[in-house]
DNA sequence: TGAGCAATTGAAGACTTCTTCAAGTTGACC
DNA sequence: GGTCAACTTGAAGAAGTCTTCAATTGCTCA
């Protein structure tokens, strides 16, 4: 590997750093979904989203397939699920110890 | 939680986005380290490095405490570091993943 | 072939984030 | 107190990312 490792990292969070990119993975975790509904679920401009789909595409953690007028997407490999299930686990995890930590300092600052 | 999830998990990898970030929280991981010790591990000017770690501080996963002339970073909690493992190997599989998928481009490209 | 929908692309301006510099704070030691 | 080292802060310009618009491509169906 060329790039420095802490590089890859953080443009892999980078990547994953947008509200409706992280949107879009987890609606392809649970499978294939075809632009219309993505559409739909993320309530953007259609032009919006293609850039954000055009970001993970180049990534290279979702692919694009055409069926027929539609597009559909889908996670690149299963290890990408995988991920996205990880990440959401943790991020859980994470954003709860915070809030637990805001109630605390909270309690504190009476 | 008034900010949605979505928002608040890109915010949180926006936050991971960072060389020098990920960098340091690595090496938090393994237990708390003077900011000398990071400036010289990470090999960046002493006032990026704050800019850094007032970026960490911020997002409240590392906390800082005075150590007479010297300042010591932790990671703010267990929950932390049991992040940044996940992440690791995470990162570690998903990065694996794509070097495999390179490969196999390049073996169908000739 | 042409109208029309679905999705993508390119480009421009607004907005954020990075890096760097100079100045400021805090504590140690004489 | 004065000085030095360790670290942080504020601010400004450079660099990068987001959003949006207009233009384009690819497909279907009449």
């Amino acid at each position: 590997m060329q790039v420095p490792l802490y590089q890859a990292k953080a443009e892999f969070f980078r990547m994953l750093g947008h509200p409706v990119r992280i949107r879009v993975l987890e609606l392809l975790g649970e499978g294939p979904v075809p632009v219309r509904d993505l559409l739909a679920e993320t309530g953007v401009e259609a032009s919006n989203l293609s850039q954000q789909l055009a970001v993970l595409r180049r990534a290279g953690i979702v692919v694009s397939t055409r069926d027929g007028a539609n597009v559909v997407y889908a996670l690149a490999g299963p290890d990408v699920a995988d991920l996205m299930r990880a990440a959401r686990r943790i991020l859980t995890e994470m954003l709860q110890g915070q809030a637990e930590l805001l109630a605390s300092l909270a309690v504190e600052g009476e």
